[in-house]
DNA sequence: TTGAAAGCGCTAACAA
DNA sequence: TTGTTAGCGCTTTCAA
């Protein structure tokens, strides 16, 4: 059923080629100089602002370079005051991982402050145990600094970027206290949310939680359990279902919270949430009647269902935008806050009713 | 219920401050030259590997780099020989394709074939009507090529990068026939999907389509209209809904589509397609006794859904690594192929049964 | 086989 | 206010 070519109405381009020929016809700072009589200092000042000029020869040069179109080179800009104008962005590669929208949110964010500052984003992708491509991009000098789009107990590429003389900021929290770190206020968060649900007189509750390797999922249980002591209930430890990484486990789970009557079950991110509904959905258990569902993390993953489910709402380009403001801050030696926690929202839908 | 900040185990953190100081201990090729006692370019051509050197020193010059961990400037590097060791990623910013895994799994990709090359991705983010991030990198020389990961009918990307003087190919297809263009093979796709579900009897089919200022979609529309007129079905312009970019406009597509006793409907991709099982689901219709549905584009949106449904199959990743090789051949001179179709896979299961 | 020197395009002391 | 000059760290021609 596969196929490599076929004939279609594209077939003639198929067979055609092409080759590239490089034609530079770039203008450069000296051109502009020589062309107006002056120093390409002056030139240089007119454009940075930086230094005295006279009013004339600013407008003057500013003129030209606005007719023809000059841009200065801004690698030969950085090479002269060791800046790359980069800024790294480090994701992961897991493709569980890669396909939620988070991190391109999140990027978003990033690439809308580094705009400002004629920065761009280098892009590195790495994995648990292979963060080669940041290693190169750092050794490279390719970037001013890096943001790391989350966080692991085990982290490489923390341990790598805290060895470097690169600055850096993570978005997630780190057990390392001299790190950066953007955040969500997850463990008040999922308290909260953990907290009003057991004041509208739900008892029994379960966490299915996934990788206890992501400090975020950490963080969830511990806010869960916090939730669960303020309103005075010991945590079972068998009602927590940790490291649920595939469907099986999600399910197994889910069974299991069936058997043993629980009221409502916590999820800790959406995709877990998808799962246990679906699971639900098909052995026609209905929600919320003979079970209560919510989730520590929406989506639109989480869109389509009905009924419509209770979750934690977070605005993660906003933390891309606060990740990267901060890491400018940093860069540029202001004083910068350890840790920033952003807020969330608890939105109580029909799944908890 | 939001908040900025609250007490936590973490407040302690959140009041420490922290500030960069640059402490760069970079050695560069002139240390290592001096500390061997011989010239830069000797230590120049150990590391390229062009010119004539012995092999005697070519060792040592190597040991001593390992031994002292000696990395050579990149953007130096680039500077010196007019190459900036990135690639430009364009990548559209509306939230609705952001979302989507189909360009984090094509620059996963991308990124692969680039590092092999020591090559970085640099990214754009453009809107239809904003391509400005596109336009500051290209026009700051940040980079040596371009990919675009989407086309448009009218592309302002495509319509500045032909300005331009950058090499560059898209992902998709393009109407320029001077454009480099890189794309699953969708016409035949679409055209031998609907193609066997006629041959399975199915005679009264329905397209639900996305926008059609994506070339894709006008892609594969044309595919479905082949597909029926292979089978001697004339196509009825009445049973094509295009420019369904919202729910409604999907949802009311497939309530006529049921009113007009559709036998089978088409989703252009996988978001239609799931507002439209979500729809049938709501209204108790059964897949696929009472319709069925396919769709052109497969993913795991569409995962759980029973019955699983039938869709076409493509390798993302794939298109971002023979894109990535052909802007490497493209600009290093060589004769590439105008347009490259790579394959696909019919996988046909319950939704059509 | 090796090195001196010019140059990539820009910035920034220091002079004038 | 403007220009001279020396880099930034590397490559590459040309000579030795």
């Amino acid at each position: 059923m596969a196929q490599e070519e076929k004939n279609t109405a594209d077939s003639a381009l198929e067979n055609t080629t092409v080759h590239f020929q490089k034609e530079q016809n770039k203008i450069t700072i000296d051109d502009v100089a020589g062309a107006l009589g002056v120093s390409k200092t002056t030139v240089s000042r007119a454009i940075s602002g930086k230094g005295r000029i006279s009013e004339g020869t600013r407008q003057r040069v500013l003129e030209y370079i606005k007719k023809y179109h000059y841009r200065p080179n801004v690698v030969a800009k950085g090479l002269a005051n060791s800046k790359t104008y980069n800024i790294g962005w480090v994701i992961p590669g897991e493709s569980s991982v890669t396909d939620l929208p988070f991190f391109q949110r999140c990027m978003m964010g990033v690439s809308e402050i580094a705009a400002t500052q004629d920065y761009d984003i280098l892009i590195s992708i790495v994995f648990e145990h292979d963060i080669s491509q940041l290693k190169r991009v750092v050794k490279n000098r390719k970037v001013d600094g890096v943001i790391v789009g989350r966080t692991l107990v085990e982290d490489k590429s923390i341990d790598f970027l805290r060895e470097s003389d690169v600055p850096f900021v993570v978005i997630g929290s780190s057990m390392d206290a001299e790190v950066i770190q953007i955040d969500n206020d997850h463990i008040n968060a999922c308290r909260e949310l953990t907290s009003i649900l057991m004041m509208k007189g739900i008892k029994r509750f379960a966490l299915i939680g996934g990788d206890t390797n992501h400090v975020v999922n950490q963080t969830r249980r511990r806010g869960f359990e916090m939730g669960l002591r303020e309103q005075g209930v010991a945590v079972d430890p068998g009602m927590v279902y940790m490291d649920c990484e595939t469907e099986k486990t999600v399910e197994h789970a889910a069974e299991e919270c069936l058997e043993r009557h629980v009221e409502c079950i916590m999820c800790t991110d959406d995709r877990i949430c998808q799962t246990v509904l679906n699971k639900f959905s098909r052995k026609g258990i209905g929600i919320p009647e003979q079970i209560k569902v919510a989730s520590f993390y929406n989506s639109d993953i989480l869109e389509n269902y009905q009924p419509s489910i209770t979750a934690l709402q977070y605005d993660p380009k906003e933390l891309g935008v606060v990740a990267c403001k901060t890491l400018f801050d940093y860069i540029s030696g202001k004083e910068v806050q350890k840790k920033v926690l952003l807020g969330y929202e608890v939105v109580l839908k029909g799944s908890t009713q």
